[in-house]
DNA sequence: TGCGATTTAATCGCGGGCGATTTAATTTGA
DNA sequence: TCAAATTAAATCGCCCGCGATTAAATCGCA
């Protein structure tokens, strides 16, 4: 495969990427119910545990999502208790989302998943290392062509 | 980022995939956009362009959809006026997907696309390979380990 | 032969994901 | 000062994605 155009080589490639993040998608999925939490919820949980009272866009800057797919996310974890939503005295526009008691315990019990993904890439963490600076380039080329598009 | 744990280095990695898929798919809604086509439908399509008149479960093996999945989509297409759908008269089981006139000729439409993403990552050919190699791998990993949890 | 097991799509309900639009709060600047 | 521009979230409609279930056709085997 040395004499592969380049449209071929996207095509295999965004095929690549999309059926890996299934991949991940569905195994996050099994190990993510019994904690009552979606993928992307979990996601959210990882910036919030990292750092607490984060506002609506600050969250979705760093996943890449909008407001629309998080306002229903956001209001769906509340539900489950594992965030608060308010409104910031400072700014009315800003919404604040802050974990509950629940949601920070929830970080003990989520413990083990990384590792367990991790193991079943079946892929040395040296590989896996590369892999994430060679997408994390991929991604900062693709999200700089979105953004000169507007 | 040397002595990093395998399950920060899971953490980083899985949302890296996820981010990059959306990069991907946001990238691809505007370049298809004016085909009519969504980049899921755009996936089937290249498939059904590579080899026409498919069963809907030869089309969901290859891009690991369920036919949950795939029946409403292939019945948006079919409203589009790209593909057929038609019960299999060996089998009345099966539907065959087969492109109409339409779909097929929508080949030549398509042909910039690949090499458009391709420019947009700005990356060279030879990593993009690279990657794609390694991407395969982690997704069969993956899938392995989805597998074998059944 | 005929009946239970299997296979194939379709359906349903729910949770994302986004573009376009709306509403409300804040900022800007004439 | 105060009206226009900007910003932050929310809402709406549509498309994807899956697990669970269903319906129908086929297969397999006693």
């Amino acid at each position: 495969m040395s004499e592969m155009s380049k449209s071929i080589l996207d095509q295999m490639l965004c095929f690549e990427v999309y059926s890996t993040e299934h991949a991940f998608s569905r195994l996050y999925k099994t190990l993510l119910a019994p904690l009552g939490l979606t993928y992307p919820q979990f996601l959210v949980m990882i910036l919030l545990w990292e750092n607490d009272d984060q506002t609506v866009n600050g969250i979705g800057g760093q996943l890449g999502l909008e407001s629309s797919t998080l306002t229903p996310l956001l209001k769906r974890m509340e539900k489950s208790g594992f965030v608060r939503r308010q409104r910031d005295a400072e700014d009315e526009r800003r919404v604040r989302v802050s974990l509950t008691e629940t949601g920070d315990a929830l970080r003990h019990e989520a413990k083990g998943i990384g590792t367990c993904v991790a193991d079943a890439t079946g892929m040395p963490g040296a590989e896996l290392k590369a892999l994430l600076l060679e997408l994390r380039k991929l991604r900062n080329g693709l999200a700089t062509h979105n953004l000169a598009a507007e």
